[in-house]
Order: structure tokens, then C-alpha cells, then sequence
DNA sequence: AAGTCTTTCAACCGCTAGATG
DNA sequence: CCATCTAGCGGTTGAAAGACT
């Protein structure tokens, strides 16, 4: 079989973080920047794999994500990449870049492959016609676009919108911990106003993110201009969803993609995201018909 | 109030691809 | 070319919290 795991090794930490091991590793990221993963705990003194610090970097310590509640915008676009993309999850968090691959698995696991699936049943005791293949979530996707779900949209209408509490609550236990351990250490750091000047430059740098993603949407948009929005999938873009589809269903997606042919995301990333622009507001009540 | 069940999510595991010597 | 190492990814697990009886 293959390699051991890392963390076999005798004295090797597991289970939840302490606050103070994050305070040492975001410390030592501070300094070092991330990367170079099999020195941080040697460097660091932590008890923890350099894998395991890697995961708590990028998951939970790393400036810019946003926790708490996903928005209702935030839950269409993440039906829709995985309606498109399958279970490429680090694909799907690219297009929400607060958001972390573990999140956005998380929570489709949890809540939205559940309202999906809920969603489905409702929908086919509706249709006389249910999908082929009702374990997948790509039909209920597509079809709920399609002209011929108008009583799906209708459903969605007449669900409730997100409680106004739908921030970030719940994560505050941890996350605030966490915040208030960090100015503590940005505090008494040498040379704090960097630190904090880094960390202001990081929130810039993610609000930036967003607006260049905000104006490539809209850029796109205007190019394109995609009237009719989702029921209405260009051709181009609609071949080569197909073929993805067609290489997804007979397991050879991964190669061809990977190997043959430069990904054809670029189609399908502008397709996306004309179609976002163009019915943001269905992708916004596309989470509630669940609720 | 106490016990049980369900849900959530942070963290882990195993695998793979790419880099390096 | 091969072996090894590292980073990254997706699936899974299990502890904690919340809901229910």
C-alpha cells in the first residue's frame, strides 16, 4: 500500500485546533508567508502535521473568508457550478473566493443536496414526466430552468426569504475567539502597524477580487447579452456542456479534460456567468423553494 | 430535566499530480 | 526514466451542539 500518513508519527497532535496553535501558525505565516508546509512545524514548534497545518490555514485561519450563513446568491451559484461541474469543489470555490472548497462541500453535503433532493420529489409528484435519472442533481437543475418547470418557479416564489439573521452568527463563538486572540498577538508583535497593514492589504486585495469579478460579470454581460438568461443556453456553450456531460457519465471526464484539450471553462465560465448576471434573481430564489 | 436522535462542520484520510533530485 | 516528496483535492468521520421526545 501506499506511504503512511504523515500524522502516524508518535507525538503528532490531532483533533481540534487550540487557539493558541492558531495563533502560532497564523504568526508564523505572518512572517514567513504560507507555503514551504513540512517547515511550519518544525519552525513553529506546533505538534501538528504539516498537512494538518496546511488544512487550518487554508480552511479556517487564511484573511478573507467569510464564514457564517451562505447568501442566497451564494447558493445559486453553487447549485449552478455543481449542476456544471460536478463535485470539483476547489473549482466551485474559485468562483466564491471568501468561500473555502471544505465550506462549499460542507454545505452542499448538509443543506443543499438535501433541499435539492427534497425539491426533486416535490417537483416529481408535480410533473408527470420525472428525469431519467433521479439520483442526479444535474436534471433537477436543468430542468428547473427549463420553460417546462414554470410551477417549480412558482414553488420558489412562495417560499420564504432567508431569516434577517442570516449573518455570520454561529460562527462568532470561534471566529471571535480567534479575532481577539489575533489582536492580542498583533498587539504585542514588534512591529504591529506591518501586521496590521498586511491583513488590511489582504481585505482589500479580497474586496478587489470582488469587484474585478463583479466587472467581469458585468463586462461579460454586456458582451454577451444573453436575453432570455438560463432557459436559453448558447450553442456553443450547450456543446460543450454536453460533452462534459457525456465524458462525466462514461468516467473518462478527468482525462479528456486534462489531458487533450485545454479545459473548455472559458465557454463555460462566460456562459455562467452572463447567466448570473442575467437571472440573479432566480439564482437568489433558487435556495428557498427548499426551505 | 434527562435521554436520545439528528445535524453540522472541522479535521482527517487516502489518493493523485506535479516538482525535484 | 524512476523514486521520492509535497501540495492539493474530494470523500469521510466523529465530536459537539441543537432538536426532539
Amino acid at each position: 500500500m501506499g506511504r503512511p500518513p504523515c500524522c502516524d508519527k508518535i507525538g503528532i497532535k490531532k483533533g481540534p485546533w487550540t487557539p493558541e496553535e492558531d495563533i502560532v501558525l497564523v504568526s508564523y505565516i505572518q512572517e514567513h508567508g504560507p507555503g514551504n508546509w513540512r517547515s511550519v512545524p518544525t519552525n513553529t514548534g506546533l505538534m501538528r502535521c504539516s498537512k494538518s497545518c496546511r488544512l487550518r490555514w487554508t480552511n479556517y485561519l487564511r484573511p478573507g473568508i467569510k464564514r457564517g450563513n451562505f447568501t442566497p446568491h451564494e447558493e445559486g451559484m453553487i447549485v449552478h457550478l455543481q449542476a456544471l461541474l460536478g463535485n470539483k469543489w476547489a473549482a466551485i470555490a474559485s468562483y466564491l473566493p471568501q468561500r473555502t472548497d471544505n465550506d462549499i462541500k460542507n454545505y452542499w453535503n448538509t443543506h443543499l443536496k438535501k433541499k435539492l433532493k427534497k425539491f426533486q420529489t416535490g417537483l416529481d409528484s408535480h410533473l408527470s414526466t420525472p428525469p431519467a435519472d433521479s439520483s442526479t442533481c444535474d436534471h433537477f437543475s436543468w430542468n428547473f430552468m427549463s420553460d417546462n418547470n414554470k410551477q417549480g418557479s412558482k414553488l420558489l416564489l412562495q417560499q420564504n426569504h432567508n431569516s434577517p439573521n442570516s449573518s455570520s452568527s454561529f460562527y462568532a463563538s470561534s471566529t471571535e475567539n480567534i479575532s481577539r486572540l489575533l489582536e492580542g498577538w498583533m498587539r504585542s508583535s514588534p512591529n504591529p502597524s506591518r501586521k496590521v497593514d498586511e491583513m488590511i492589504l489582504h481585505e482589500n486585495q479580497n474586496s478587489q477580487d470582488q469587484d474585478l469579478f463583479k466587472s467581469r460579470e458585468t463586462s461579460l454581460v454586456q458582451d454577451g447579452g444573453i436575453s432570455n438568461g438560463i432557459k436559453t443556453i448558447p450553442k456553443e456553450y450547450m456543446s460543450v456542456i454536453s460533452d462534459i456531460s457525456a465524458c462525466e457519465s462514461s468516467g473518462v471526464a478527468e482525462k479528456t479534460m486534462n489531458t487533450n484539450t485545454p479545459p473548455p471553462f472559458t465557454y463555460l465560465e462566460k456562459w455562467l456567468l452572463e447567466e448570473n448576471a442575467g437571472q440573479v434573481e432566480e439564482l437568489m430564489e433558487l435556495p428557498m423553494i427548499f426551505t
